[in-house]
DNA sequence: TTTATAAACGCAACTCAGTTGCAAATATAT
DNA sequence: ATATATTTGCAACTGAGTTGCGTTTATAAA
């Protein structure tokens, strides 16, 4: 696992204590996380907006990624090592957990291929299943 | 096409003239419709109170199901015929369209069988495309 | 037809996730 | 040491969706 440093350096992002922080736990999250649950679980800082700007930055420089949630709520997890700024493709599929609502990247789920069908052009593919959770279960 | 009398009828709603107006306004659109959007094409009320009650009534009856949308908001879709409110199930899959932001249900394209993994118990699985529809490519 | 009642409506006020503006602080390159 | 762009933090805002409550109305029963 990279150093949170390296990474903030690779994707020219500066390293503050709040960032770095952020790269930690999102390392050592299992699941994904809400701007909410980061700000519970994190000492740097308190400050939303520092929170939410932070989590847009990572994913403007495709550290992160979205994942879907069952409350709508933007919900982030880290993206895979192979991923960059040119380069940046997800073929997983995402598990949210009916009874502690978190969302898990299912690495070992591929994505089916599906063919454009009557005037549909498809270009991208999300597969999200639901169920309980190994912790929960 | 059944009309929207019947329908009420079939899942013990009353017919107010709003409710009658919001069934056949979901019979008649392609794709989904989110709140806002009912509000700007219905004329049988303003309230958005009244259109979330009426939407979150249709749901627990399953008279229309909840479908994704880019901008996490609140989304439906009128069910299939075979719904009823003991029997509710759907296994095609959802297509957002990138330009105009509508969301569809393709029944054409039926879900993956997926099995569990690695302590993952699937309950559910969810299949959503993007790309451009056909009124927009 | 009248009456009773549960469902539906409409308004005001609220909650809460996420955003915007702006001035101050700080990481990093020169 | 200095300059510059990035990041931070506070306050105030936005907008989707919710809650409370009193009134209205569809429907069923008398």
């Amino acid at each position: 696992m990279p150093k949170a440093e390296k990474i903030l350096e690779k994707f020219n992002l500066k390293k503050t204590n709040f960032r770095l922080e952020l790269v930690e736990l999102f390392q050592s999250s299992s699941s994904s996380l809400t701007a909410d649950e980061i700000r519970q679980k994190i000492n740097s800082t308190n400050d939303k907006v520092t929170i939410y700007r932070a989590l847009t930055a990572f994913e403007k420089k495709c550290l992160i990624h979205r994942v879907p949630d069952k409350s709508n709520l933007i919900r982030y997890a880290l993206c895979q090592k192979e991923c960059n700024q040119t380069h940046h493709k997800h073929n997983h599929a995402h598990f949210i957990c009916n009874i502690c609502a978190k969302t898990f990247c299912i690495e070992d789920i591929k994505l089916p291929q599906i063919n454009n069908t009557s005037g549909f052009k498809i270009s991208k593919t999300q597969l999200t299943l639901e169920g309980s959770c190994p912790s929960c279960n």
